[in-house]
DNA sequence: GCACTAATCGGAACCATTCCCAGTTTGTGC
DNA sequence: GCACAAACTGGGAATGGTTCCGATTAGTGC
């Protein structure tokens, strides 16, 4: 998915793709920031977004923007899939039995020219497991 | 998905009602608030949100929230599958051919209760096609 | 009609994200 | 190293979808 012409490696580009290679929690926009400042204390919180923005369309992280909720990143390019915690919001990367099989979908795209499918599952993560209230607490449920 | 006792149903729970019921288009909340608009000239943004998610709570609508999209809302209850076009961010329904393929899918689910899952394609749609520009126009590409 | 509650209105507040711009850094050609 | 243009940056204001709040209205049981 790498896209336009390289892009030139600043510092806080690189600071940015160093903190999101060495974590596996998917940080928000917010949190990249405040890691990345620990390495450049005078970053500005437009300056993560514009590069996170930027390294996304190189295809070197990855953005995963769900339902309502805080935009979160990514610096595992490789295919894989995700789960959202509908109390607390964490995502965690999980594994796809049978991941082959989305590729047998075969849909009538409506004259769609069709580029991929977004696939996302949504729980309760097992630190808020028996929490397990009707009434909502943070997420909004399912999304789609 | 029936949340909750029944909802008293008012004017302005009625006229959303019919709006998403004689529409295919998933429309945004604006776009509810003028359509309701036009039977009940004196509804207020804020009563058509507020009554959206308690129509969504009790089962009635279904909320398509994509990816840092403006929320979309579908008077259409039984489970089926969306495209949204990345350049004009419109959203259609689509059928999808071996969907029982996708309960096959069996995920390591790293710990947390899993509810369920959201699969949304994305792609271009008719009125764009063509115009495959590789810079973005509109829509942040795949989200997910 | 009266008391009590739920629903609504209108507008302010919220907040993640984007935009703007003056100043700085970087790359390039000499 | 020097000059110049292009790319990048910090800081702070603007944006816009959504939520919140105090005041008003409509409904319900008596
Ligand atoms: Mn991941
Ligand atoms: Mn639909
Ligand atoms: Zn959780
Ligand atoms: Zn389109």
């Amino acid at each position: 998915m790498s896209n336009g012409q390289a892009i030139r490696m600043t510092e806080s580009r690189k600071a940015i793709l160093s903190v999101l290679g060495r974590t596996r929690a998917h940080p928000t926009a917010d949190e990249v920031y405040s890691m990345v400042r620990e390495d450049l204390p005078k970053v500005s919180l437009g300056t993560v977004y514009r590069n996170l923005d930027l390294l996304a369309k190189q295809g070197l992280i990855r953005t995963l923007a769900s339902a309502g909720e805080q935009r979160r990143y990514d610096g595992m390019v490789d295919d894989h899939h995700h789960i959202r915690c509908e109390v607390c919001g964490r995502m965690d990367d999980i594994e796809v039995g049978n991941a082959e099989l989305l590729d047998e979908l075969i849909i009538d795209g409506r004259g769609y020219d069709v580029h991929g499918y977004t696939l996302c599952f949504s729980g309760v993560c097992r630190e808020y497991a028996g929490n397990g209230k009707s009434h909502e607490q943070n997420g909004k449920g399912q999304g789609e």
